[in-house]
DNA sequence: ATTATCTATAGATCTATAGATAATGC
DNA sequence: ATTATCTATAGATCTATAGATAATGC
């Protein structure tokens, strides 16, 4: 009933997106309805196609938002592995890398769907990270390596987190670590 | 209306398992459902109760039979490899390993699943396999590299399947080998 | 007057069950 | 007579849309 400003609605809008980013990481692309993201934002379900497109509109807004606001507090190397390889990590995917959280799904949507552009983006993205806190060998080598090691940590948080042993979870990921430190 | 010998029954029950193991290996444990598993065994949906308990213990049988049916041909670990980080393996994810298939939606299931037991013993037993395919350094420093290995080989597959551009997911999978060939 | 949001509902789809049907196998 | 399979349907749930409501902002 109520009607709010344009600037309020922008408000809104934009926490329909954060909403979803975060009930997307958990629950999957389709592991949760419209009507849930809605509700969680505090609004009802036929608001939705006023601000969206659909759902696969805003599932595409949803994963740059978790892309730019999961990024790393870049400080070294050490750093991001000890953020990323982390049991806190592991237990919150909703806060999470949606490389990580999402890869599964994203590899079910049709080719050309707007979240695996999405996706492809954020995985350039993470590699051109790792590049830049690596020391650099030959370039070649040095590209490998890296996209060896965006690999291994995005294997390493996938598999821990399906699995259901908390000791096995932490030795996926020091192994990880020790991995990627070199 | 036709009713079967108790032997075709068994056959028709073993094909809507391995069925159901590649359908969720494609479309993940949720984006299939019991009806469309039973049409793609030439069955229809109301036998399926008659043969199982539900769809969770479909998953759980189906897991297992998705484990057992894509264990590589062990040649050496140079042909494991090549086999799992082929693109054949990444576009074929109905016959691959069920863990890149599947780890987002276990992840998602809820502790105590039959899913995630399964996956776990999926975890230990590829882990195994890797272990006895390595040249074994100390005994501690060669659990590690094992499971480092498999988060390696886990995480190109399952990223090089959400990418957008196949030059990225080859390149993913060369990464991987080379690094997994030390 | 415009428009952000809400109510209500159409049309699909999904899990699960109840009861009917008809071939097997004692 | 038993039982594997089928038909039919109940009860949820999901995406999407149409129309009503009421506050904003020219």
């Amino acid at each position: 009933m109520p009607r709010v400003s344009q600037e309020q609605a922008r408000l809104n809008r934009q926490r329909v997106v954060e909403v979803a980013a975060a009930l997307f990481r958990e629950r999957g692309l389709h592991g949760v309805g419209v009507a849930d993201i809605m509700a969680a934002a505090g609004l009802t379900h036929g608001g939705f196609y006023g601000q969206f497109a659909n759902k696969e509109a805003l599932a595409a807004e949803a994963f740059d938002t978790a892309r730019t606001g999961s990024k790393e507090r870049l400080g070294g190397l050490d750093d991001l592995l000890a953020n990323y390889l982390s049991l806190g990590h592991v237990q919150t995917p909703g806060k999470g890398c949606p490389l990580a959280a999402l890869a599964n799904d994203v590899a079910r949507e049709p080719i050309g769907s707007p979240v695996r552009a999405r996706f492809t983006d954020g995985v350039r993205d993470l590699a051109a990270a790792l590049a830049g806190l690596t020391p650099r060998a030959a370039k070649e080598r040095h590209t490998q390596q890296t996209l060896a090691t965006l690999a291994t940590l995005v294997g390493a948080v996938v598999l821990a987190r399906a699995v259901d042993d908390e000791a096995l979870a932490k030795a996926l990921l020091e192994a990880a670590t020790a991995s990627a430190a070199q």
